[in-house]
RNA sequence: GGGAGAGUUCCCGAGUGGCCAAAGGGGACAGACUGUAAAUCUGCUGGCAAUGCCUUCGAUGGUUCGAAUCCAUCCUCUCCCA
């Protein structure tokens, strides 16, 4: 599944394989967390802005519609139209971000849910139920992500209780792929790491969960609250302990630069809401910093959102254009940024996996590393 | 011609003697956002040498220790009756 081409320093080039088609990596995958990209893109938008995998949501799915009606009705891929690979994302960062709304106990996390307040249970085997029926081409193992900063033995605690659920997510996926009408028979299985931001505590951890021999291994619980050197930290800390031969999950960063540097630190695939959040709000990325397009200097800017992206609405619509119609609050803003901004970002990861291919991802780095970032 | 009412800081609008540089919206300006409870949230919006001072609530004059608030006149606008 995974076959790694080439590296440069940590940095790997790969090829990643699957049912419903392959992916190379570096690979960034476009979040549409209901099966939809919020701002308005479409799966056609999808195959017109370079996406190689889309990404959704159990917890949000199982919600509404239902996981039974998109079983019903062919699964993810067939609801939504997108014909390459989908990864569902567990319901595990809910444990986080829904935390005044959710317990956990050892069988799994009861949710009120935040749509009308029901109660939720979701545990290492509906997780997988979910996602089985969602008929995705990777699911994601139940875990905690845990906070940063949190107690040392509350760490310790949470990811020995992830690891537990991480052997019952294998056990119950094994059983579901194997049951007749599976929408996906052939479904993967990615563990994540946990243990905060204690260097031992992730090592010890993703030794363990690497002796499940899952498809793929995920780097969890980072860019929840901690510094991004400590991030860096951690990801260089891990990956001596990830096993060689499996692709590589940095989920939930990040910024360009976050993403350079993690490349640089062996992480294969990533996936992040920012192109599309700070988008909808009107901060779009270019290849020379980011620019905040609601900015009153933009008024009677005629140039695209950046000179030198050859996306669709860079090749046709003026900042001026853009900034007025985040001013005017027109859907139109929202779906032209979101649009760029994806574009970008999968254009930055094509362009890493093109100096990983000439050998100049060092050059890439140097030059590009820093000044994506800021702000201009 | 007769009667009633209204004019507040960029806009709408609250405020009827001190706690008022003046509520609350809107707009403007700026910031945040990292496995999406997010087309959201936060800050800011008279001036200054700034724990204070100055200018400001249609205009002018007055009452008062003190006026956006009370009185007089004027200006402008709205509605009703002729």
């Amino acid at each position: 599944m995974y076959q790694l081409i080439k590296k440069e320093g940590f940095a790997r080039r790969g090829h990643f394989s699957t049912v419903h088609g392959d992916f190379e990596t570096p690979a960034f995958m476009n979040v549409a967390t209901v099966a939809a990209i919020k701002g308005g893109l479409s799966a056609k938008d999808l195959e017109d802005i370079g996406c190689q995998v889309m990404l959704s949501n159990t917890y949000h799915l199982h919600l509404r519609p239902g996981d039974e009606t998109v079983r019903a009705l062919g699964g993810i891929r067939a609801f939504t139209t997108w014909t390459g690979p989908v990864l569902t994302d567990s319901g595990g960062f809910q444990v986080f971000s829904l935390a005044k709304l959710r317990k956990i106990e050892e069988d799994g996390a009861y949710f009120s849910s935040h749509i009308d307040g029901r109660k939720i249970f979701m545990g290492p085997e509906e997780s997988m139920q979910i996602q089985s029926n969602l008929g995705s081409t990777i699911a994601m193992a139940l875990d905690e992500c845990i906070e940063n900063p949190s107690p040392r033995d509350y760490v310790e605690r949470s990811c020995a209780r992830t690891v537990r659920w991480l052997a019952r997510c294998k056990a119950e996926m094994s059983r579901l792929n194997a049951l007749p009408g599976t929408v996906n028979p052939h479904q993967l299985l990615f563990g994540i790491n946990q243990g905060g931001t204690y260097a031992d505590i992730r090592m010890q951890n993703m030794r363990e969960i690497a002796a499940l021999d899952l498809d793929g291994y995920a780097i969890g619980g980072l860019a929840v609250g901690e510094p991004t050197e400590t991030m860096y930290d951690i990801i260089s800390a891990v990956e001596p302990c990830m096993p060689a031969d499996k692709i590589r999950y940095l989920m939930g960063v990040g910024t360009p630069s976050n993403i350079i540097e993690s490349v640089a630190r062996g992480v294969d695939l990533f996936d992040c809401v920012m192109p599309a959040r700070n988008g909808r709000h009107g901060h779009l990325f270019t290849w020379q910093g980011v620019r905040n397009l609601n900015n009153a200097k933009y008024e009677l800017d005629t140039l695209p959102i950046d000179e030198e992206c050859g996306c669709p609405v860079c090749r046709r619509y003026s900042r001026a254009y853009i900034h007025h119609l985040f001013k005017a609050n027109e859907v139109l803003a929202l779906r032209l940024s979101v649009m760029h901004n994806l574009y970008f970002y999968n254009t930055l990861l094509q362009k890493i996996r093109a100096s990983l291919d000439d050998g100049n991802f060092a050059d890439f780095r140097a030059r590009y590393s820093e000044i994506l970032d800021r702000r201009i």
